[in-house]
DNA sequence: AACAATATATACCATACAGTATAGATTATT
DNA sequence: AATAATCTATACTGTATGGTATATATTGTT
């Protein structure tokens, strides 16, 4: 059973990942966390080195949960297309699913820590990575199953379905209107099944 | 001619736009914009009321520059298509032309300011707008040539189109890669010519 | 060239910032 | 239940923040 401490710990965590993803890493004052929070400074300085380590560890746990929501629509039984359409689905909700973490973890930290921190930059960049691969990885799985032949490498085609759906994203998030998710991911649909053959 | 007064306005607005564009309203300070500038205080509220003027007009700058580059190559002589090809050659090289400001001021206003400052998110959006507007004044212009036909109404496809490149820009931005602004507007081009009839 | 108008520099203000030292409260262990 | 270990609250640093009042320098006009 986790002790008391590590049950502040993650509770701090969860409470500021909205809070830092929201407005930023400079944008987020140590005095927006413990109003948050309804904790002190010293609690907050005895679970954490500093601000950036907090903002990592903020960061990390909605990267988590950004996985693992990928990773669950990508492994329901059935074939690659399936999966793939699945993950789609689960795009076209995506404001829904980011509403509570304050927005999309990879755009915003991406964008926002760009020239102000380098290691959630590089984090924002590490997640991107790791989706391609897991979108990647079902198309390969694909192919080896005899569903569909790809005009390009599996990784490329992930890369090029991923950038779209981060387009939709962005747009749906500056301009506040899910019209764009809904459209864009609707199209990606019949754009995939016309280019699987 | 123009006065000393209204030039050093200017200097400022110009100097000022690419440390606003990197660093993001919160995260830039005004020592940051003395430094940038080599004036004083007294200078720079001489000639702007305050901090959030500065970042308008910093970011009005960055998006006369921006939209008068998509006029440029959407006014090119020729056909409906020959002009959305230019556009998209434009977009290859996008970050080039970004480089100088800083990146994309869409991009990184629109998601920076999003939850730090209205008019600046308003003025992201607003700017989205005026770009599809114009994209989708070429299709229909096309349509009424009978060049071809769309799928969709002029200003929806201007809109997906546009939030693929968009897609390709939050990509290349992210991941410091180029490859996913010329592979995806690449494949924009194949995309257009197939789905124009 | 002299003067009025304007623009810039300097010095300053109150406040907010990230971070710290330490005292007090709460846990966990025996 | 007593005690050692850990966690949290309080009070405080020094510094940086956006903004201002005012003196000084630079313009533009006659």
């Amino acid at each position: 059973m986790s002790t008391k401490a590590e049950r502040t710990t993650a509770f701090i965590i969860e409470t500021v990942a909205p809070v830092f993803n929201k407005h930023g890493y400079v944008g987020t004052s140590m005095s927006d966390l413990t109003d948050a929070t309804n904790l002190t400074k010293g609690a907050l300085y005895g679970n954490f080195e500093n601000k950036e380590a907090l903002a990592l560890a903020a960061f990390e746990f909605n990267r988590s949960l950004l996985l693992t929501a990928v990773d669950e629509h990508l492994s329901i039984e059935g074939k690659a297309i399936a999966k793939i359409e699945n993950l789609l689905d689960f795009y076209k909700k995506y404001d829904i699913f980011t509403m509570k973490m304050g927005g999309c973890p990879i755009l915003n930290v991406g964008i926002d820590a760009q020239h102000n921190n380098k290691l959630l930059a590089a984090a924002a960049k590490e997640t991107i990575k790791e989706i391609e691969g897991k979108i990647a990885l079902v198309f390969e799985n694909g192919i080896n199953n005899r569903e569909f032949k790809l005009p390009v490498s599996p990784l490329q085609f992930s890369k090029q379905l991923f950038t779209i759906i981060q387009g939709a994203i962005s747009m749906a998030t500056i301009t506040k209107d899910r019209k764009y998710l809904l459209n864009t991911v609707t199209y990606l649909d019949v754009l995939i099944k016309r280019e699987l053959k």
